[in-house]
DNA sequence: TGTACATCAGTGAACGCGCGTTCACTGATGTAC
DNA sequence: TGTACATCAGTGAACGCGCGTTCACTGATGTAC
């Protein structure tokens, strides 16, 4: 098949993104090379023409994770202008995302498995602040803690879809899903509803409750 | 060494105690059963005579993060009396905790690795469902809701933990920690004062926000 | 436009290594007399 | 209490397999004339 840049740009293209999904779906121990090089289309020698190592690809197949996701909030943020939170909590808290970590949200699937592997660890902070900053804009309230509050619902969102699917349909446990969504927006609801009290009854008392700085 | 039970007995904890700790560290795929048994003080060969696969290990060795941390959560209940759920944030969403996954919450360290792993998610629903009702009898606020939002401040504080370890010291990011505890505490508070203030009202709007059951 | 050559993406056999697992053996302990 | 035997936890060499990686090779494509 030659060597013809584009030809070579959509076989690395191929890799990286059945690697992002089955990444996610088995975590970094759980594919091998050849797995991956035979679902692209590819024998299993000529992976190192794309990657000096396999490190190399956890670390690429990782960026593109978080480049589909950023994409995907993307869209959903413009498709639900307005009502933002809701509408991500919906659509991130739901059975179908449970159900197919292969194309989910890479915090979710693969926290974990980057907390343990030194080269991916390096650039988890950096996509992180960036999901941080875009459900910051969605909240309400005191604008400091923005920052902080949506560091939490992102905490409690991605662990109710890794816990989620650990519990697999067992009915032993109340539905992780809709109590995290229902939590999230119920604390979001409450904090709106109690700034309107206090300000009604001229208290400055609003905030009570945090004790630690949050950024 | 013989074989007395009392001998077997002891050496057979000794490799569980020491894969609890691994695996919670380096994943299920992270350590071996040479690894394994030489920390142990015995040699590979003899892994057999107490297992009769590394799956069975797996499973047994989940279990017993799970009675660990069973004790754990009960004397720190124990401990703090009253202020439970304050007490139980202030701990487990600390750095010590965050900086040891060998000996902390294995919801946090080995979810997404149970999910992965059919032997052990099997055991996974039962022993969640114990760490709900701690939790749910902590919190204050309608009973029928108790389930759900324990079930949802764990989510939190679970994926907090985990995320907090693949952020490593970062400081691009708010402290996910800080953040995590101070959101729950303030959902708790919010909720139990919006309640006083719809009481005071007479209304019994309490529960909006709240639109799918949680149980 | 056509021809000769260089490039290099892709192939598939091969290598070495670590792993889970097996097995023949050892020797301390428990049991029977 | 002392002796003979059976048991079996623990040993360490060995096995087979899958994996990451290397390498000599191929042949389609790009380039130079």
């Amino acid at each position: 098949m030659g060597h013809s840049k584009r030809a070579k740009d959509a076989s690395h293209d191929r890799i990286l993104s059945v690697a992002a999904r089955r990444f996610r779906e088995r975590g970094f121990d759980g594919v091998s090379i050849a797995d991956l090089m035979t679902e692209a289309g590819l024998t299993h020698g000529g992976f190192y023409k794309h990657f000096p190592s396999r490190d190399a690809l956890l670390v690429e197949a990782t960026a593109r994770c978080f480049r589909d996701a950023r994409l995907g909030l993307t869209r959903s943020m413009e498709k639900a202008r307005g009502r933002g939170l809701e509408a991500l909590l919906e659509s991130y808290l739901s059975s179908e995302h449970e159900k197919d970590p292969g194309s989910g949200c890479p915090v979710a699937a693969l926290a974990v498995d980057i907390s343990r592997t030194a080269a991916t660890r390096q650039t988890f902070a950096p996509v992180f602040a960036v999901y941080v900053d875009r459900v910051a804009s969605m909240l309400d309230g005191p604008e400091e803690t923005r920052p902080g509050r949506a560091a939490a619902i992102i905490c409690a969102m991605a662990g109710a879809i890794a816990i989620a699917r650990a519990l697999g349909d067992s009915r032993v446990v109340p539905n992780v899903l809709a109590a995290t969504h229902d939590f999230i927006l119920s604390a979001a609801t409450a904090d709106r509803k109690l700034r309107m009290h206090d300000r009604h009854k001229g208290s400055r008392r609003g905030g009570s409750g945090r004790r630690r700085a949050s950024a």
